[in-house]
This record gives structure tokens, C-alpha cells and sequence, in this order.
RNA sequence: GGGCGGUUAGCUCAGUUGGGAGAGCAUCGGCCUUACAAGCCGAGGGUCGCAGGUUCGAGCCCUGCACCGCCCA
């Protein structure tokens, strides 16, 4: 039989897909409800149905899963809830386009068949986004997958919305609402963004009704001028205010307008006239209401000019009555100015055509007694992080409008509420209804489908099973935390929020983590349209999971943006491929069975300090996780397993574990197996596939009957008693004379190949004894032949040399010393020192330091000062006796 | 207009109670030293955006300003 053998390099692919099937088919991730422990929960923001996986995807689970992964560890009962989201515009997009490219628009097909056709491609294409949550190695229960459609979700929708609409919170009205005319439905306010777009502003004369003057408006939009109802001027603008309740004419239209005052009216824009169209616009829709005008719609649904208005613009689309209009005011003198203008323009987030306020009748969540209570629930029982959010998240709600909820799509949640053909009673309720209080079965259910966010709302308690009383919901909700990006905390957290405390009567997690958006290396948001997409799966192809994921949760502190290169993730693969060869290291040079030794017993430098250092970053690695500090995760274990564990422990160790002395050879496996095995199960909340793959092969010590499957360990004791801060200083000391012979030999160009003399004039007897017994170590990593220590050594005068915390360093270079150049290289080291001291002598030279500052400060303050006055004053010795030399 | 974030090495960014400015990448020089050239050894590089203030002491706290970005109106 052969030991197990790792290849030459670390080569992801065929690991990756092994572990992905092993633990979905073994079901690693499906806790059992039932079972001890506390609960630690999170429900994945479900990711559209239509989409495919892209980088914020893949950093919004890379965190969730170290989260998950390292509350296992922790003996938490975990539960993460996979699921997508139905993306009702979206999706229906996708399969209008399709049907277009048939030639067909879904009208042809019919409502029923339509959504049919929908339902076949969420079938076929919509499973998608899952394979790729799949690769990314997201440890969630497959088991509990969910869907915002799916049968039991829109039970949940349902209840929910009867509950509403029977508490008085669910309303049904005719308002200015958000329309898009391309994707032909109302749109939630936030669902709108703004684009500041080159435009123009109209100034156009309103003659006065009795023939005294004339009113100038200005305007950016001139063909909503057919909706006019009124003008408006402010009431303290001694201009106008004397017009207050008279009349002025419509242009092209010839109605009468009242002209109102209101101190809405900005005196200083444009005229200070204000052309009011309460079906055209939001601001004027509020004037409207507060004075009482007319509503006058003058588009109509699809956004051609109606019959409200004269007969010669009727039919017109409203981008072209522009025109007509412009150029119809002018040739009957009433444009007087056409200024540039910059404004914000309404786009649809889902197509980005232009959006027009529009009224008609919809359905509307009243928010405020909702948002009232997600707002007090913050701090005290729902934090978020990183806290700055907070305030965001108060001023959305505190400035909340009522949420338009309905849409006038066909693939969604279909609103369950019907009219009575006969009596015109509306019915609301959970099951469809057959009869109306009327006796009449003549009932029709409202056409129009919920926005898709209400039943992403109810996500954290829909996933667990509610309206049914499950043993889910009772265990794991309120769900532990909640990872998200910032674009979606109104959208979605704080909506959360609210049906959390509506219906659960708590909140639907106890913190919420807000990460970074990731986009490309120019700070550009990766679209496809630039064409400056680094798509996850590609990175995954070429450098694998655990890279990106590492990668990304180095980066994850950033504040808003991540900037992410190829070439990032490329240098984490270097990594990946380090801890490879250190365990393919390890794997030579280990026994089939560790022996068992105890760490306590260990002796040698290099395992009493591997295993103090091991100790703090497993001490590092908790406490950032739990505070979300994940790039500090990653820092600490890279610089722990780069610098430390492989530059200079696995160094340290190959004459141990080469040689002759058993015991030391025994002790030595035994801090390495327990180094590895340990770093293993710290990385592998971030990077689950390599670790995975490593323990597999990773020999045990005998009695060691823990599972293979390194996801089911838990997190490494803490053995308080292998701190060693003695260890740690004398680690220094040795690296200091390691690193100080190496930089005399690269400085004065000598070849590395070439064995030279070290001679040590030590500072102290423990640093003599330290040096001493690490001696041949000393000669294998600066690559010396004889070395000399004492208290009294002397090192000949032709030599390169330094000072190591007040030992003195000589490495004799007769005939090869290039006396210039270490000339230099001491003067260099000199004024290093001296910059230093520097800021210290001035520091303690101040008597407001020594008076106020504390003690211990000032004592470390003078310990530097006199550690490097002896410093200076060797090295300047040094240089003395080369000069004597040099003549 | 209101709010939020950023400004630290050539680039991308860390820097957690204020106490000797860091990392990765890039650059330069030297190495195939039997885990790793996806590597090893060494080096250079910063008035921490500007101006004030608090303090014995400020990258960090306060005020103002400039520029960049995002959100809301």
C-alpha cells in the first residue's frame, strides 16, 4: 500500500464537482429541526429566475456561506434556505421577447396559456441560477428550496394579503401612480430611477382671461400642457401674487385656468409660473388634491394623446405631441424662450424607457403604521451592519409613500380579490369565492397581479412554512442574519421588516449585514452592454470557487464598491495552490498514523511558536467572523499560513523531521499534522473545496474517529496554554539574525550559492543559549558554514555586519567585501535608526508627554530610545573599524 | 437642495477604544536551495486630499473647504 499523494499542483476542477454531489447527495446541509442546538438561520435573497449568477451574487454567498459554515463549526443548528424569486416583470419580459421572435404577442396566446408558456420556461431555463449557487459551494439545504411562486408561498401571499386588506391596511384607489408604457404597469416609487438627462425649458405665454396681460410658464414637458388645470404662482411672490383667483387661457386648448397659490411654487425657477397637470405629474398631482382641481388625463394607457384633448393632437404618442405642440405654440406666438435645461427623467429599472406619472386605478399597502414599527425595531432588536445604514434606513422610512402593489402583468400572484357582476360588491378572501353575499355567482377576480417584492417580503417566515404552524418556523425564525447589498435594503429589507413584525410579531432577523456592490477594476458597474463583465463562472473555470470566494472575502470590507480584477483573483489561486503544496509537504513527510504526543511536551523553537501563533489566529479568525470582519478572516489566515507557517515554520522543521532524533521528529509531526489540520477547518468556511479535499487525505493520529467530511468538524479548542509570548520574542530575535545575514549577502552582491562564517558578539546570555541551540538552523536557512558565538566574539574587521536587537552580526568577506558598498549599507541602517529616534527623543524631551501621558507609555518610549541608542552606537562602531581599514 | 460614503505607496485597498504608517499586486536586483518558478531571497517607494481646532501626542476625534461616487427629492 502507498501513502496517499497529492498532485504537483493544486487543480480545482475535478475536486470541486466531487464535493458539490457528495454533500447534496449526503445531505450535509439538512439539519434536523428537531435536533439540540441553537438555531443559527439565514434565507438566501432569492435571486431572479431569469438571471444568471453575477459577481454580487457570488460575494452575497461567499459570505453567507463562512457565516453558515462557521456556525457549524460553532455547534449552532444551521439552516440556510436556498430559492428564486418569480421576477414577475422580468420574467415576463423574457417570454414576450421569445413569443415576439414567433411573431406573436401574448395576447395571442391568452392569459391562461401565457403563463402556462411561463411556467414551461421557469421549468427549463429558470433552474439555472441553482447549478450555479451549486458551484459556488454554498452549503444550503436543498431539501428546503423555495420559490416567491410556488404553491405553498402564495398561500402565504394570500393570508397575508386578506389580513391586510380586513385590517384597513390594503386600499384600492385611483392615484398618480408610476406607469410604464413598454412594460405596461404601474411600478412602485422605488422601483423608478432617475437619470439626469439633457433637456430643455419651455417658457410659453398664458394670456390672461381678461385681457390684462399674460402669464410666462416655463416647462419641461409642454405637451402635458393639453392636461393644464391651473397655474400656479407663489403667494409671497410680489410678481404674481396679485393674480391670485383670476383666470388665464390655455393656449391651443383655449379651457380657462385658475391660477392658485401655493408656496410650493420655487420663485426662483424658471418664471415663478407653474403650469399644473394633476394627471401628468407627481408634484402637480399633490397640488391638485390640495386645491381641489380637475384631473385631467390627456394620455392614455399606452401613452397616445386621448380624447380629452383637441382633435388634431388625438393619437399622437406623447414623444412626438412634443413636437407637434412646440412648433404649433409657436407659430401662434405663445413659445417665447427655449432655455437648455438638465432634469431628472423616470426610467423603468427593469426596460429603462421613460416612466409616465400616470392615473388610474390601483392597489396600495398603507405604509405608515407598517414602517413605524420597522423603525423602532431598529437598533433594539434588529441591527445592521456596518451601522451607517441605519440612518438610510430611517430616512426611507420616515419619508415612505403608500406602495403600489398592484401590477398589470399577467405572471404573478394574482390579486384575490373579485367584483360582483351584479351588485358590485368586492370580495376579498383567501378562497376563491362561488357566491357573493348578493346570491350571485357572476364573479370576476381583479385582473391585475401583486408586485413581486410583496411576496419577496414575506420570504423569512414564507420559506419556513408559514401560515402553516411548522416546527421550522418555530425553530428557526426570527432567522439569525440576513446578507444583502444596499441596493435592495428599501426594496426589500425594511418590507421584510414590516410583514415580519405584522404577522410573526417579531423581526425576520436579528442583524442584517449590508455588503458592497462589486464592480469592475475602473469602478464601473458590470453591465452587459459595456461589456465589463467578469462572470463568476468563468473565474470559477479558470482559477476555481475557493479563489473567487477567497478573493471576495478579502475584499469584502470595502465601503460601497469593490473594484475586482481578473488578476486578483489569479494571485488567490497562488494561494490556493500554497496551502496545496504545504499539505502535499506535509503529506511526504508524515507518518500513515500521527503519533500521539502531547503539544504540551513539544520542545523547539519552532513548534513552541507555530503553536502560539496558531492560537492567536484561531482567536483572530472567530472573532472577526463574528463581528463580520470578513476580510480580516482572510488577511490573518493568509499572512498566518504564507508567512509564518509556510516561509518559515515548515523551513524550520525539514531537519526534524529528515533527522535521526525520534522523539524530536515525533513531536515535530505532531505540531505539524496539528497546525494543518487545524488552519484546514479555519479556511475552510471560505474556501470549503481544497480544505475538503486535503482532509480527506490528511493521516489521523490512532483514535481520531472524526468524519472525513470536514464541514461537520467543529471549530479547534482553544488550548490557552500553548500561548507563548516568550516563544514569539525569541522567534523574533532568530529571524532578526536569519533575515540580517541574508540581507548583508544579497546587498554586497554575493552568491547565494556560496557558504559563508556568521560570528555573533551576543547581547545576553538567553539570547547566546537561544542562538546556540538553533544553530544548524541558522546555518540551513541563511546558509552558513561555521558559526561563532559569545560574548566576547569579535568579528574581523573586513566584514559585513549589523545589529540585531544588541547582538552584533559579522559575516567575514576578506577578499570578497566590496568595502564601499557595506559602507553604505551601514550608513543606510544608521539613518534609518536615526529618522526613528528622531520622534522619539523629541517626544520625551517633551515635558507635557512625561507629565500627562501614562506610564507605561512613557517607559516603552524610553526602553525604544536607549534599545536603539545601543544600536547606533554599535553600528557606528562598526563603521569605524571598516573605515580603519579602508585607510 | 437633503443624506451617505470616499480621498493613505505606481495600482487596489487595510488600519476596531488617539501612543513607533501596513498588505496584496506592480517595479527593481538575485536565485531551478529535492512542497510550491502558481515558487524562494532581498530592495526601493507615502508632508495619510487641503486648512484650522482639541490633545503631551491625530491617518484616527471636532469644524470648514475641495474633488470623486452613490442614494433621496
Amino acid at each position: 500500500m502507498s501513502k496517499p499523494t497529492l498532485a504537483k499542483g493544486y487543480e480545482p476542477w475535478d475536486v470541486e464537482d466531487k464535493w458539490e454531489t457528495h454533500w447534496e447527495k449526503e445531505k450535509t446541509f439538512t439539519p434536523d429541526a428537531d435536533a439540540d442546538g441553537d438555531p443559527y438561520s439565514i434565507v438566501i435573497p432569492p435571486p431572479n429566475v431569469t438571471g444568471v449568477l453575477h459577481m454580487g451574487h457570488a460575494l452575497n454567498l461567499t459570505l453567507q456561506d463562512i457565516l453558515c459554515r462557521f456556525h457549524r463549526q460553532q455547534g449552532r443548528n444551521v439552516l440556510w434556505v436556498p430559492g428564486t424569486d418569480h421576477a414577475g416583470i422580468a420574467t415576463q419580459n423574457v417570454v414576450e421577447r421569445q413569443l415576439k421572435e414567433e411573431g406573436k404577442t401574448r395576447d395571442d396566446l391568452g392569459r391562461e396559456a401565457f403563463v402556462e408558456r411561463v411556467w414551461q420556461w421557469k421549468q427549463e431555463k429558470g433552474d439555472h441560477i441553482l447549478n450555479q449557487i451549486r458551484r459556488m459551494g454554498a452549503s444550503v439545504d436543498w431539501t428546503r428550496e423555495a420559490f416567491t411562486f410556488d404553491d405553498q408561498r402564495a398561500k402565504a401571499v394570500r393570508e397575508v394579503f386578506v389580513k391586510l386588506f380586513e385590517d384597513g391596511l390594503i386600499y384600492k384607489g385611483d392615484y398618480i401612480i408610476n406607469w410604464c408604457n413598454r412594460c405596461h404597469t404601474a411600478l412602485a416609487d422605488d422601483e423608478v430611477e432617475h437619470e439626469n438627462k439633457p433637456g430643455n425649458l419651455w417658457h410659453i405665454k398664458y394670456p390672461l382671461a381678461d385681457g390684462s396681460g399674460e402669464l410666462i410658464v416655463a416647462t419641461t414637458r409642454p405637451e402635458t400642457m393639453l392636461g393644464d388645470t391651473a397655474i400656479a404662482v407663489n403667494p409671497e411672490d410680489d410678481r404674481f401674487s396679485h393674480l391670485i383667483g383670476k383666470k388665464a387661457i390655455l393656449p391651443l386648448v383655449g379651457r380657462e385656468l385658475t391660477i392658485i397659490g401655493d408656496t410650493y411654487v420655487d420663485v426662483e425657477f424658471g418664471t415663478g409660473c407653474l403650469k399644473v397637470t394633476p394627471a401628468h405629474d407627481m408634484n402637480d398631482w399633490e397640488l391638485g388634491r390640495k386645491h381641489d382641481l380637475e384631473v385631467l388625463a390627456v394620455f392614455d394607457d399606452a401613452g397616445y394623446v386621448n380624447e380629452n384633448a383637441p382633435e388634431k393632437y388625438q393619437g399622437v404618442y406623447k414623444d412626438d405631441a412634443r413636437g407637434v405642440i412646440v412648433k404649433d405654440l409657436e407659430a401662434e406666438g405663445f413659445l417665447v424662450e427655449v432655455a437648455d435645461h438638465e432634469h431628472s427623467v423616470g426610467v423603468c429599472y427593469r426596460c429603462k424607457s421613460v416612466i409616465e406619472p400616470h392615473v388610474s386605478t390601483q392597489w396600495f399597502v398603507s405604509m405608515k403604521p407598517l414602517a413605524e414599527k420597522a423603525r423602532a425595531a431598529v437598533p433594539d432588536k434588529t441591527q445592521i451592519h456596518p451601522e451607517h445604514w441605519t440612518k438610510t434606513y430611517y430616512n426611507w422610512l420616515d419619508e415612505i409613500r403608500d406602495w403600489c402593489i398592484s401590477r398589470q402583468i399577467w405572471w404573478g400572484h394574482r390579486i384575490p380579490a373579485w367584483t360582483c357582476e351584479d351588485c358590485g360588491e368586492l370580495i376579498v378572501s383567501i378562497d376563491d369565492p362561488t357566491k357573493c353575499t348578493c346570491g350571485s355567482a357572476n364573479l370576476v377576480q381583479d385582473e391585475d397581479v401583486l408586485d413581486t417584492w410583496f411576496s419577496s417580503a414575506l420570504w423569512p417566515f414564507s420559506t419556513l412554512g408559514w401560515p402553516d404552524d411548522t416546527k421550522e418556523l418555530a425553530k428557526y425564525y426570527p432567522t439569525s442574519c440576513l446578507v444583502t447589498g444596499f441596493d435592495i435594503l428599501f426594496f426589500w429589507v425594511a418590507r421584510m421588516m414590516m410583514m415580519g413584525l405584522q404577522f410573526m410579531d417579531e423581526v425576520p432577523f436579528h442583524d442584517v449585514y449590508i455588503h458592497a456592490l462589486v464592480r469592475d477594476e475602473k469602478g464601473k458597474k458590470m453591465s452587459k452592454s459595456t461589456g465589463n463583465v467578469i462572470d463568476p463562472l468563468d473565474m470559477i473555470e479558470k482559477y476555481g470557487a475557493d479563489a473567487l470566494r477567497f478573493t471576495l472575502t478579502s475584499f469584502a470590507a470595502m465601503g460601497r464598491d469593490i473594484k475586482l480584477s481578473e488578476q486578483r483573483i489569479e494571485g488567490y489561486k497562488h494561494f490556493m495552490n500554497k496551502i496545496w503544496n504545504a499539505a502535499r509537504f506535509s503529506l511526504m513527510n508524515l507518518p500513515e498514523t500521527i503519533p500521539a504526543v502531547d503539544l504540551n511536551d513539544c520542545e523547539g523553537l519552532a513548534n513552541k511558536w507555530i503553536l502560539s501563533r496558531l492560537e492567536e489566529v484561531k482567536q483572530t479568525a472567530k472573532e472577526a467572523t463574528e463581528a463580520y470582519r470578513f476580510n480580516e478572516i482572510a488577511q490573518s489566515l493568509y499572512k498566518f499560513v504564507w508567512s509564518e507557517f509556510c516561509d518559515w515554520y515548515l523551513e524550520m522543521v525539514k531537519p526534524a523531521l529528515y533527522g535521526e532524533d525520534e522523539a524530536a521528529k515525533a513531536q515535530t509531526q505532531k505540531v505539524l499534522w496539528t497546525v494543518l489540520s487545524e488552519v484546514l477547518v479555519l479556511l475552510h468556511p471560505v474556501t470549503p473545496f481544497i480544505t475538503q479535499e486535503i482532509w480527506s487525505v490528511l493521516p489521523r493520529p490512532e483514535g481520531d474517529d472524526r468524519s472525513e467530511d470536514i464541514a461537520t468538524l467543529p471549530f479547534p479548542d482553544m488550548r490557552p496554554g500553548l500561548c507563548d509570548k516568550e516563544a514569539e520574542a525569541r522567534m523574533e530575535l532568530f529571524m532578526g539574525v536569519v533575515s540580517g545575514v541574508r540581507n548583508i549577502r544579497t546587498e554586497l552582491v554575493i552568491e547565494p550559492a556560496k557558504k559563508l562564517d556568521l560570528l555573533v558578539k551576543t547581547a545576553s546570555e538567553t539570547d547566546r543559549e537561544l542562538l546556540e541551540g538553533n544553530l544548524n538552523l541558522i546555518q540551513s536557512l541563511a546558509r552558513l558554514e561555521n558559526v561563532t558565538l559569545g560574548p566576547d566574539v569579535e568579528g574581523p574587521k573586513a566584514s559585513g555586519s549589523t545589529v540585531v536587537q544588541g547582538n552584533e552580526i559579522y559575516v567575514p568577506l576578506e577578499g570578497v567585501v566590496d568595502f564601499e558598498s557595506e559602507l553604505a549599507r551601514l550608513d543606510k541602517n544608521i539613518a534609518k535608526i536615526e529618522k526613528t529616534k528622531g520622534g522619539v527623543a523629541k517626544k520625551l524631551s517633551n515635558p507635557g508627554f512625561l507629565n500627562n501621558a501614562p506610564a507605561e507609555v512613557v517607559e516603552k518610549e524610553k526602553e525604544k530610545l536607549a534599545e536603539m541608542d545601543e544600536d547606533l552606537a554599535k553600528l557606528n562602531e562598526l563603521k569605524e573599524r571598516l573605515s580603519s581599514i579602508m585607510g
